[in-house]
DNA sequence: CGAACTGTTGAGAGGCTTCAAGCCTAGTGG
DNA sequence: CCACTAGGCTTGAAGCCTCTCAACAGTTCG
């Protein structure tokens, strides 16, 4: 982990993220101090479980892994961040030491927000605190539908389901390419299954024509399809 | 459903529950005017998956399965609320459908608070905001937990983790007897199994002496054992 | 008392994991 | 530049776990 603020400034203006754009100017230029900027390479783990975070991440590029280990050290992905999420927040908030690990994807750019920053803002910034706790309130939804599925479905119909919910977040120019570069064993963690069971689905989607591989990235060949088979 | 205020007055002072506990003696005032009480008697819908709510929901007295409709139509428990916990405020702050359903697991009393009201004290009451994320924040850390452990856990490992679970949360006398009158499909529902799995680990426990049953009431006998089961 | 529902047990099938071996690719060092 | 190596990817086979179907016992309630 390294970063200089020198070095990003250009590409940052805060008040671009939604969560900040309610801002003071004063507010602004308190939080352009207070806040740090950090670059992470891929695999470069930001902090782990149990960590007492001294803030909050707002996530300015990249993409990263939030998880748990559980069963023998076994990794299970919750989610993804991208640009414009925050990362880190509970932990601030509940005052408890954190409850998942965050590892970057791709390389990474955050920029770290201290306690104190994060606290003036929540005490004296409705629109803020507002935002994040509707933030807070869309994650539970989000892992309200996660938890539903990996328990009631099939590997299949789950994985299926996994690449359209990677579609919505990472496919930007709406190519069906997945801009998201995920191995098959983060794959696998974030469907609850083995890393074999993944694979065989996969190529099982490349035989019948509804997904293509090619350098990594996954393609979407007949989305209506793997709605079907998603039981969407 | 049915419920009057006069009914219940009696066990009613609002600012008993540390949610309400910041609030102003005007607020309170409005609070309970504007609050209605509603009883609910066991298995009774409080509002499905899809209500566009008018407001949250404070449980007063009794236990409520807070689920969604998975595969099939097949109900997957998220959590269950009991006294002084809320519901339904997703839906509020999101502002969007809610999504999850909740039914009375015993007969429960509800006061209703509507979204003029949430959404007053949201704006104008620091610490009520402020608690309410903490209160989604606790329940996402939750959730998060939940959903490892069943993309992870064997059937019997993670019955056991939610027996300790629920024992935490249903057993005040702490006597080691859980006092949540769950059906065998309710609990399969909670660990994300066939209620036959079940049912058969459970045999093996009581066979084991890890538990004991009596009338329909689990009693965890051997707690020790049972945390060796779930992993923890 | 019968009906309807919940709980229990058995048997069989199928899905998923696990172990194991070989392939492919990217990156390294000679 | 190429051979080599490490790590990810792929496929096969075996076995276990869980689901599903089915029959029956027990319980509750009108």
């Amino acid at each position: 982990m390294n970063g200089t603020k020198s070095f990003l400034e250009e590409e940052i203006n805060l008040s671009k993220f939604q969560l900040f754009s309610n801002l003071s100017p004063e507010e602004l230029i308190h939080l352009n101090i207070e806040g740090t900027y950090l670059v992470y390479t891929r695999n470069e783990t930001v902090y782990l479980e149990g960590s007492r975070l001294k803030g909050f991440y707002l996530v300015l590029r990249g993409i990263l892994n939030v998880y748990k280990t559980g069963r023998n050290g076994e990794e299970q992905n919750l989610r993804f961040a991208k640009c414009g999420e925050i990362i880190g927040y509970h932990s601030i908030i509940c005052q408890e030491p954190e409850n998942c690990s965050v590892r970057a994807i791709e390389e990474s750019v955050l920029c770290h927000i201290p306690y104190s920053t994060v606290m003036r803002l929540l005490q004296y910034n409705r629109q803020f605190s507002g935002r994040i706790l509707q933030i807070a309130c869309e994650e539970l939804n989000e892992t309200n539908k996660r938890l539903t599925s990996i328990a009631q479905k099939k590997a299949k119909e789950n994985l299926a389901e996994i690449l359209l919910v990677l579609k919505q977040k990472f496919d930007p120019d709406d190519a069906n390419v997945l801009q998201i570069p995920l191995s098959r064993e983060e794959l696998a963690s974030t469907t609850g299954n083995g890393k074999e069971t993944v694979i065989r689905i996969l190529s099982e989607f490349r035989r019948d024509k509804l997904i293509e591989i090619k350098k990594g990235r996954i393609k979407l060949l007949d989305i209506p399809k793997i709605k079907v088979i998603a039981s969407l």
